[in-house]
DNA sequence: GATGAATGAGATTTCATTCAT
DNA sequence: AATGAATGAAATCTCATTCAT
């Protein structure tokens, strides 16, 4: 146990160092050795732990978006009204990026890019679908006003979400723990009223 | 003038192939002869036309981001009511889709990568401002209700019609003509709603 | 046709550069520079023609092998005694020293290694059983021993050929113009008495 | 002594597993980690009994080889019939497929490769060289035909023995122990005749 | 203008060897 | 003795850019 630890604890190190790398200078412009250098190690032992540059993006990928679609599921089992649903949705999409910003960074910015994209398409898909879905329920229960295309009402919602992050992103808007609960407070109200029946 | 013309015509050609490439794969992710393949061209003649593949870039963000300022600075002049500024906004972002698919989104996912990040992000910020602007306007002329960062909200329709020409980048939205002016619709209606006071 | 030849040209200085430098060194000790400074170009030419290093290893033993299958299929049909048979197919076998001896060396000494053994190997394969026919349809006419596995003496006639050639790749072996002659002579009247009835 | 024999016996299983690998794939193409894992250890052990790759290689030629010299030595001293020579030397070359099937073909194929080529090249013509002897003795005797280059003769038989283990190693040829003592007839039955006077 | 062969800086990847545990 | 993480030299390969034709 204690090996597999240490051998864990490198694992995290590196993608750590892979996450703040790339979000640096996103993934094609950053180098294996940045990413090495930055975990304080030879290049040559990010090939230990990973077959390739590649897979580091793949490993980070599924890490963060793997709980997301997790917690989305339980969102949409949860049955509660909309307006729910979108604040907690919007709580840990937002919310992740005080958690993880870097890795946040990394997600939007390289997401449809590079090798892979369409399997990595899928899973996205499922928390679009899961999200649309949410709305078409809450339609049916008259919440939503009728003359709303549910998939395209997700786009907007998920689109408003993404941007925010990627004005954190890029430095763009004040992105401080206050500033957070404002921009989850904003979008569901900006969404609730926006979709009300 | 003819030779001019034919002059103009592949400059053209190569900078929609590029737009094409660059959002499929991502500016660092497409290489040169990527773009000439799709442009029907060999690849050294792109370096007739430009000095580098930055250039290209660059050029792609000047002329597609150029008219869209310009654009927006008329919209916000024209003072009409916000319901009305934010359909113009819309159709003109997302009618984007159907003259030239690819370019806005290339430069929004670009940004922040590649040289020169400093200057374009200012260009960038310019039309943000000015929706941010447009409704701060609006909630002084009591058309959005008082609890509302004007500047957030921008960044929320902004993310909505950058999320949507995405979707149709990649294949995951239906893309049509008509298509297009529903999804004007949908978010011209939520985000107004939404804002509404 | 002036640039299919120019290209063709190119191909085969660097095929030829890459038979002599493997023939000195050995396939895996060679590195593709070395290959490329053996033609007098630049190592990236290399990847213009070829998908790897392993790729001109794999073209190299397809065109030497390849007409030595041939030649074997046209010895095998031709029907005539074994003892002419024997001397064509030593002929051909030893003589291509004098042809093309590196080519040979790294056939001869690369065989069985690298990636695609399995590949060759079936190839490789056709001309012992070749070999062995030939053996046994001079066996049915009673021109051979009966108490003679004719696959067993394909292989017993292959390795004398293949150790000739092998002595002269290291130098072991006087390997001139008369010495090839000499040789043929001495296998076939070692073999075709060894095996006569 | 329990300790050297413990100590011996992972030397052995170290010697025996690299002559697998390097029998299978080359010298070159043989990574430490490859023999480490056939004889089920860790690669890091193989530093404790051997100081380098080049090492393992070394060792074996010398262990390998030292005996056959000797046993070769003998049977030339003995001054039987070539015919009971041939037959001897055949045994335990061809024998050695039983004992440590892949030791020999190793060494011969990877002569010319690697380091210390100059010194190992010695000891193999020795061998070749003694084997020449005996049957010059024997065309002095008068056991074989005049019109014979005893060299050459020598590199016939040599190769024919080589080709046959090569069979067997890559699984060509039955290698069964019926299959040895019918082998070792063939060529002796081949040779003799093939020389007889 | 147009082509694509040619270049070479610089990236990724491999793997023999060392060494702390 | 034994392990396998860690190192880094050296290999392979990529691709923006140049340039002769």
């Amino acid at each position: 146990m204690a090996v597999v630890d240490r051998t864990e604890d490198r694992r995290r190190t590196l993608l750590d160092a892979a996450s703040r790398v790339f979000a640096r200078k996103g993934f094609h412009a950053s180098r294996v050795g940045d990413i090495a250098e930055e975990a304080g190690v030879a290049h040559g032992l990010l090939y230990h732990y990973f077959r390739s540059k590649d897979e580091v993006l793949e490993t980070l990928f599924r890490e963060t978006w793997g709980s997301l679609v997790l917690d989305t599921q339980r969102i949409e089992e949860s049955g509660t009204p909309l307006r729910e649903q979108l604040r907690r949705f919007s709580r840990i999409y937002l919310g992740s990026w005080l958690v993880a910003p870097d890795s946040i960074r990394v997600l939007v910015r390289e997401i449809g890019r590079s090798p892979g994209v369409g399997e990595r398409l899928d899973e996205i898909k499922a928390v679009f679908l899961a999200l649309g879905r949410m709305i078409e329920a809450a339609q049916q229960r008259g919440e939503v006003r009728a003359d709303c295309e549910p998939m395209l009402a997700a786009w907007v919602v998920y689109g408003a979400l993404e941007e925010i992050l990627t004005g954190w992103v890029l430095g763009q808007l004040p992105g401080e723990e206050e500033d957070v609960e404002r921009a989850v407070a904003t979008v569901v109200d900006v969404a609730h009223a926006g979709l009300a029946a």
